[in-house]
RNA sequence: GGGGGGAUGUCCGAGUGGUUAAAGGAGACGGGCUGUAAACCCGUUGGCUCUGCCUACGCAGGUUCGAAUCCUGCUCCCCCCA
């Protein structure tokens, strides 16, 4: 799939191709004709976070130019921030993300580790933990810390923007970017990648190297992937993304749920290629999650995906599977059609009476009538149980 | 150290003693239309044993027939001065 590179020059640009920055100018063309002279892999880093296991179709942008440095004979050297999570992340506006246990990273880290892997090749991988270097002594972190200073600091946008707005910012969240430095002269990183949100801190990260005698990495910053609103950056806290170990209808179901006008992003970030013009959006966008679900299960999860799509949204058929729930019936015989649907479906009995109310719940694909709300247990046996488009189940006497 | 402002439902944000389960918006959900797209229209959006009951406006007490609204203490946040 990679065309024949052969010079420094043109391995910089096709690495560069579907990149927003690549700082300096120069920089990487000029990383790379030093490693064909020295003969030895650039040294490509990536810093991820073991708060949230799951990776999503946004992470795999930067994973998928990690693998372009890997065909290319690179290192890919991923940090888990194990160090920086146990410290805790007080950023953001929601509140404090939690301070994690050990345990929880580790298998976070693992499940991290196994998912990136669907994207990364294991032979040419280095993953670290950035606990083996940053509990440091406080000397240490003082030579750090006098690197840069508050004001520079505050240039980063998300800091300027919560400083005017009068926004909490902690202390520890302006040491962050100094940390993620550190990391790269820990690894002696060539090269960081990360989407453009990522530039402050990659660029902070020359400076840091710098300052401890080292040369300085070269950035290559990646577009972020609208989620599946097509408004939004992918992100688990808005909902809004695909994680790669979902499952195969997930993913296809998803993918089509997205908006038209996201359509380009999409091909053009994860597919690298761009989105033909006039192609019908229907079928492109069908080719699209075709494409997906093959490459985080396989050619033959895509096609049965897409049956299983039709069947239910376009011939409008119950799925071939679902989840089976047992009817539990009173001693009238009769069974409580809010307690089912919320049994059925983790919705609240309340939420189920509204959907009741509204004509959202059908059996066997007719519309249910809100009343009576107990039904007797032999009219539901066997049935389909239907709330809204897409949530399906099979009612079984126990 | 001193002074001032603030904390409301998933989020943003009104509300300063009584038709307030709490305006409005976003999001989400259900229905319509569709390509399960977008846009658009309608409805819903704390829970429950549902013509009622319970729980809710940072936390804990208090005043009152009645409090998100008043008082006291506490926690957290922001600003100004030093």
């Amino acid at each position: 799939m990679t065309p024949a590179l052969r010079t420094p020059a043109e391995q910089a640009a096709w690495l560069a191709r579907n990149a927003v920055d690549s700082l300096p100018a120069g920089g990487l063309e000029r990383k790379l004709a030093e490693a064909e002279r020295e003969r030895r892999p650039l040294r490509v880093k990536l810093g991820i976070d073991p708060t949230a296991p799951d990776i999503h179709l946004g992470f795999t942008v930067v994973l998928g130019k990690l693998r372009e440095f890997q065909d290319l004979g690179h290192t890919v050297v991923l940090i888990v921030g194990d160090y920086t999570a146990r410290v805790g992340d007080p950023s953001g506006r929601s509140a404090t993300r939690p301070v994690l246990s050990g345990e929880q990273i580790d298998a976070n880290a693992a499940s991290f580790q196994a998912q990136a892997l669907k994207v990364l090749d294991a032979e040419r991988l280095e993953v670290r933990r950035n606990g083996e270097w940053l509990d440091m002594p406080m000397e240490e972190l003082f030579r750090l810390v006098r690197t840069t200073t508050v004001a520079r600091i505050l240039e980063r946008d998300d800091f300027a923007k919560r400083y005017a707005a009068h926004a909490p910012i902690s202390i520890l969240e302006l040491l962050y970017p100094l940390l993620q430095g550190y990391d790269s002269v820990a690894v002696r990183a060539d090269v960081e990648l990360g989407g453009t949100d990522q530039k402050f801190n990659l660029l902070l990260g020359r400076d840091v190297q710098t300052a401890y005698g080292l040369p300085e990495q070269a950035i290559l910053t990646m577009p972020i992937l609208p989620g599946v609103d097509g408004e939004r950056k992918m992100s688990k806290s808005y909902g809004n993304y695909v994680g790669v170990t979902e499952p195969p209808e997930q993913i296809y179901g998803k993918t089509l749920r997205l908006p038209d006008a996201a359509l380009g992003e999409w091909y053009a970030l994860l597919l690298g290629e761009p989105l033909a013009d006039g192609a019908n959006p229907r079928e492109a966008k069908r080719a699209l999650a075709r494409a997906l679900v093959a490459r985080f299960h396989d050619a033959g999860a895509a096609a049965t995906a897409e049956q299983a799509f039709d069947r239910v949204h376009v011939e409008h058929r119950p799925p071939a599977e679902m989840p089976a729930v047992a009817l539990a019936a009173n001693g009238d015989g009769l069974v409580h059609l809010p307690a089912l649907l919320a049994d059925a479906f983790g919705v609240s009995r309340s939420e189920a009476r509204r959907s009741l109310e509204q004509g959202g719940v059908k059996l066997d694909g007719e519309a249910l009538a809100a009343e009576p709300l107990d039904r007797p247990l032999e009219l539901l046996d066997g049935r389909v149980l239907q709330l809204g488009k897409r949530r399906f189940a099979r009612l079984t006497r126990v």
